[in-house]
DNA sequence: CCTTATTGTCGAAACGTTTCTACAAAAATT
DNA sequence: AATTTTTGTAGAAACGTTTCGACAATAAGG
């Protein structure tokens, strides 16, 4: 806390500049949001008053006439999961560019947080949201009384805004992976099946060994939640059994990791005993021995186009080139815990 | 955006409370804030409705007129590593209890970052701030004029506010159990000398050296930046020389991976061909084969000590627990990356 | 019973902006 | 030269709160 080295610390204000230079306090406002007609004499007045007195807009007044904050508030289910913060890594890119500003808030996957967010005091001082959604009733969000977006997990049926990526094909891909190396007897862990991130990877799993032929034993889908712990029980479970399956999809990171941990624990070898897809890249799944398979998705870009609906919609602008619903590709990354039966 | 169902789409006032009561708008603003003497049967009045209008207040007009925002900003210097997010964490248990709401941002180690935001309008907004500095000159963030708490890296001499870690006793930890497996050749690669983080771990290091009479050679101390580059280049030089270390101590996460990479990229084995010390625990240092013995920090701990002593700056609190310097301890977590010589 | 203290409420000013209306001065058109 | 249009500026109202001073009504003290 700065000490009061000045006897006045009296923060100074438009008015302070508009005495400074000479013009009406309206003179000032106009000059510093660029608006209507200012003689260059004028301008240059007040741009000198503004930089010698120091002068810094208080934002908090300016919002409370005008109604728009330039604040949005992005919100996930758990902060310290580097695939949401990949994603707010592209929002923040887009949102400092536009001069907004971001809050970050951690819904903890419950969705009571998100509603004392949204009803309460700061729910009405935003100016949008960016929500990975805790929640799959979609009335929910679309009757919250500001521009939102919702990124990553969709409810399917909705007409929300929303930017996700192809589920479907993804799961599909790291299905079929593992059923070209050879492998029959293939599970799925996977977390519930309320959004579209549990209902289509577990289709796009059921898809693939249908169309190659192959049975689906509803005993191999592993559904849970998303946690760790889950993909650690299941996947003991799993290796347990008389008749193990050779090779397993974990529909998620934290799902892998938990499987990675009941195989190590087995000792067993990845690649070699049991293969294993996953599904969101990161730095561990390349640094682990083996490596695993996974599907590339562009998180940041999620962010980023996410980001610029938003601004879109905020701006009631017409012309903006992103469908309602925007479905990202994503692209198999070949590793090596997959092997040949 | 919501519809306009409604014609009257009127967003509903504290003045709107009063009419309804039938009281003053003042009286209003008692009740809300329950100040000064309100008798029971306006409050109830008053209550009833604010319930039936489902008023709620715009804390941006309020932050107009107190000049208090409940808004803290939290500065890290990257959004995606683990590390700071688990602090983040804490800093937000504290802060959510407490009604305050905090804004994550992202210094992307840039100070030029830092002082647009403080520089800025939100610097204005905001009632205090938590960072993870990105830059190592003490008066700037001493001249900033909202309470401020330093996290994690410490100017040393300065006299901030500050919760770090033991930075000196986890380094001395980390090598001595190197060379308690006998190792004497004993590399260390860390980030740049500003802050303690730098240097308090390599001080810890070489500490240790001497402690036990082992010879401190320059050539082993590869000093460069935090990140993972640094760590990968350092760990291939290192091990291309002719006379290679057996043992290595890689001071921050992202280095230790970078380290891990390089070693994997030449063949050699962890634990057996060479030994290695991490410094930041983490899911992946868990789950690596073979896993990293590392330094436990109360990170969470750290953010949620932090959150507490900004409150008592804020609250001009006289009977604070805390020093101004918070310095928490360290233990020494003994995994497989350490083999015997 | 009169004075003084206390309690509860009201009205109005203030916070720092934006923005609308009005109007004078200058420029453009007759 | 007289009128109209354009340009630049000023003044004031408004945004939704908080808070201060005023003031009745009631309670307490003499």
């Amino acid at each position: 806390m700065k000490e009061d080295t000045m006897k006045t610390n009296h923060v100074v204000t438009i008015k302070d500049v508009s005495e400074h230079a000479g013009v009406a306090i309206s003179t000032v406002s106009r000059v510093l949001n660029g608006l209507d007609r200012v003689s260059d004499e004028t301008r240059i007045k007040v741009e000198k008053a503004v930089e010698e007195l120091g002068y810094v807009k208080n934002s908090l007044a300016a919002s409370m006439k005008t109604g728009k904050s330039r604040i949005i508030v992005v919100v996930v289910p758990d902060i310290i999961n580097e695939y949401y913060t990949a994603v707010v890594r592209g929002v923040e890119e887009i949102a400092s560019q536009e001069d907004y500003y971001t809050m970050l808030f951690s819904s903890r996957d419950s969705h009571r947080r998100e509603e004392k967010l949204f009803s309460g005091e700061l729910g009405r001082a935003i100016d949008g949201a960016i929500i990975i959604p805790a929640y799959d009733e979609l009335d929910y969000y679309r009757n919250i009384s500001k521009p939102v977006v919702i990124i990553d997990r969709y409810v399917s049926g909705s007409d929300m805004h929303a930017v996700v990526i192809d589920n479907h094909k993804a799961s599909y891909l790291l299905t079929e992976e593992l059923i070209l190396a050879g492998h029959r007897n293939i599970a799925i862990i996977s977390g519930a099946q309320e959004f579209n991130i549990g209902i289509d990877r577990v289709k796009g799993y059921r898809d693939a060994l249908k169309n190659y032929g192959i049975e689906v034993r509803p005993e191999n889908e592993m559904i849970g939640n998303w946690y760790q712990e889950h993909g650690y029980r299941s996947t003991l479970e799993l290796l347990e059994r008389e008749d193990p399956p050779s090779a397993i999809f974990a529909a998620n990171n934290l799902l892998c990791i938990g499987c990675i941990k009941a195989i190590r624990e087995k000792g067993i070898t990845i690649g070699k005993d049991i293969s294993l897809t996953g599904f969101d890249d990161s730095e561990v799944a390349q640094l682990l021995e083996p490596d695993i398979t996974v599907v590339r998705q562009e998180t940041a870009t999620m962010g980023k186009i996410g980001m610029m609906k938003l601004l879109d919609i905020i701006n009631r602008n017409e012309k903006t080139v992103y469908p309602k619903k925007v479905v990202l590709d994503v692209e198999l990354i070949r590793r090596h815990s997959v092997g040949k039966i």
